[in-house]
DNA sequence: ATGACCCGTCGCACGGGA
């Protein structure tokens, strides 16, 4: 069978639920990861997108972050949060606290995460360790499904660019965060736990980036970022027939800032 | 063409995004 798996950073479904319902009808994925819902898990658009066949498992609580899974594969064995997932401590919080930043779920034939890793906000800053706190837990929670024979990826706005090459202009970015060694190598931790990046094509231009500021023209100018990711296990790799970025869905008013990456499988 | 930020919020600016 062919299956269609998608991730998309939505940046409130709310704000997109036109959006997305259009490119639900459009581009047919058989399972849609979603990511900074931005709504509470019971605020979600549930009968709209059943309208169109699909299914919704979300997890959120209201005003940030947020995370889905939307499949016309149905649902099994659905885990809310990574196990041992690490809370942040905010500046003037007395415990940590505990993000809807991870679902997972059996989709058919397919196993997926669908993740929304901690931003980091400056090298230095509290949240830059517990992004890298947080993408090591990410690599515990995924090691037996990634050496594993079932089809099994983890997908979603990873805030890291890989490379120097998945980012429009490297000096833009000295001393920030997204591109630092230690990033980078939570990342190569990954890989080394047996996932490997998709890399999708670009529709247009040479590099596939999947975010592009609001400001400045970013779009128009293609100064974009890869940093919406594709991390499957040998199984996932070898069924992969075609990968892209979907810029089209960037376009125009009333989008998000990140656009959708497709994957096409043939299992 | 894609055009100079946008989201949600007990707001009447601000935190967060990257």
């Amino acid at each position: 069978m062919t299956v269609r798996i998608a991730t998309w950073n939505i940046n409130s479904v709310t704000a997109r639920l036109p959006k997305l319902l259009e490119w639900l009808e459009s581009a047919k994925p058989d399972v849609l990861c979603l990511q900074e819902l931005k709504c509470a898990a019971d605020a979600f658009p549930y009968e709209e997108v059943r309208a169109l066949g699909y299914e919704t498992e979300a997890h959120g609580n209201g005003r940030w972050n947020g995370v889905a899974i939307v499949s016309r594969l149905g649902f099994q064995d659905v885990v809310r949060d990574l196990p041992e997932q690490p809370g942040y401590l905010a500046d003037d919080a007395l415990v940590p606290v505990i993000e809807p930043r991870a679902i997972a779920a059996t989709c058919g034939p397919v196993r997926v995460w669908s993740v929304y890793v901690p931003n980091g906000r400056e090298v230095g800053h509290a949240h830059f360790r517990y992004k890298l706190d947080w993408l090591a837990t990410l690599r515990e929670s995924v090691l037996a499904d990634a050496a594993g024979e079932r089809p099994f990826a983890v997908l979603g706005d990873f805030n890291v660019a890989p490379t120097d090459e998945d980012v429009y202009d490297l000096a833009d970015f000295e001393g920030a965060t997204h591109v630092t060694p230690v990033e980078r190598a939570a990342l190569a931790a990954l890989r080394e736990a047996g996932l490997a990046d998709v890399m999708p094509r670009p529709l247009k231009y040479d590099r596939p980036y999947t975010y592009w500021d609001y400001r400045q023209l970013a779009f128009p100018k293609n100064r974009g970022m890869r940093i919406d990711l594709v991390y499957g296990n040998a199984a996932f790799e070898a069924a992969v027939t075609d990968s892209y970025v979907d810029r089209e869905a960037r376009k125009g008013k009333g989008t998000s800032d990140h656009t959708p990456v497709v994957v096409d499988l043939n299992l």
